[in-house]
DNA sequence: TAACTTTGGTTACCAAAAGTAAGTAAAAAA
DNA sequence: TTTTTTACTTACTTTTGGTAACCAAAGTTA
């Protein structure tokens, strides 16, 4: 008999490891903590400029979502035309690290993994 | 003028952020990566009971995506009926670490995150 | 006075990725 | 003969992401 307590991934909303990669595991948070850290405060558009590649729609959404987690602030400054600042937060920054640690690790080993990647397809 | 030049993320297929978040940051992946590391060596169906919330489809996939990129090493015992066997790669091993840290990460921080989701949400 | 610029978005529409449920192969057991 | 077992695949639906156009509101230009 298989009961929900057999799995201890199966409550997937409360899975920490599940809700991390939710967040972070989309197309853009990562790009956009790191760019942050890099640069320091910025406005929508400087990040826009610095990831050319998102879209205004995706980096609305993915800053919105960070900052819903507490993890980046956004500022606001009522002039026209609108001025809106972007920072992390403590919460934030303490992430960083460990995004590190995956960023050396994929450079480290991204050569490896696309030759590997070659491979398999061919066989 | 703005060349490719100034932005240092616009090759996509080269950033290895990029990639390895491609790649890690798939809905499952590391859940199966860390459930290798745990269990050890593990057959199909046994990885699925393990994570029973992914399909079957989903998880045939991310197997297949973890081993074209060598992370995962697959092994067919030629019976009926089927026999596959996946465990990790030394290069799988060796991003565990780094998971691990943003586990960590993700298990001191996933209260407060709620919290801050859930104020985000009423304001 | 009308049109254009600037900034930080939103909206409508389309494409790609992921989830669901059912099906498949092949042989051994009932 | 039907059922079981295992590791998938296939067809279909839903969710997520991308593109391009649009918006507000004040200052500048003509």
């Amino acid at each position: 008999m298989e009961t929900k307590k057999n799995d201890k991934f199966s409550n997937v909303e409360d899975c920490p490891i599940r809700n991390i990669i939710d967040r972070i595991g989309d197309k853009w948070s990562v790009l956009v903590l790191l760019v942050l850290e890099e640069e320091g405060t910025l406005r929508f558009n400087e990040i826009h400029k610095t990831i050319q590649s998102i879209s205004q729609k995706m980096l609305a959404v993915t800053l919105k979502a960070l900052e819903a987690d507490g993890l980046v602030k956004r500022t606001v400054y009522p002039q026209i035309p609108p001025k809106v600042e972007y920072e992390l937060t403590e919460r934030g920054s303490s992430l960083l690290p460990h995004l590190h640690g995956l960023v050396s690790w994929a450079v480290g080993n991204m050569e490896a993994i696309q030759t590997s990647r070659r491979e398999f397809e061919v066989s």
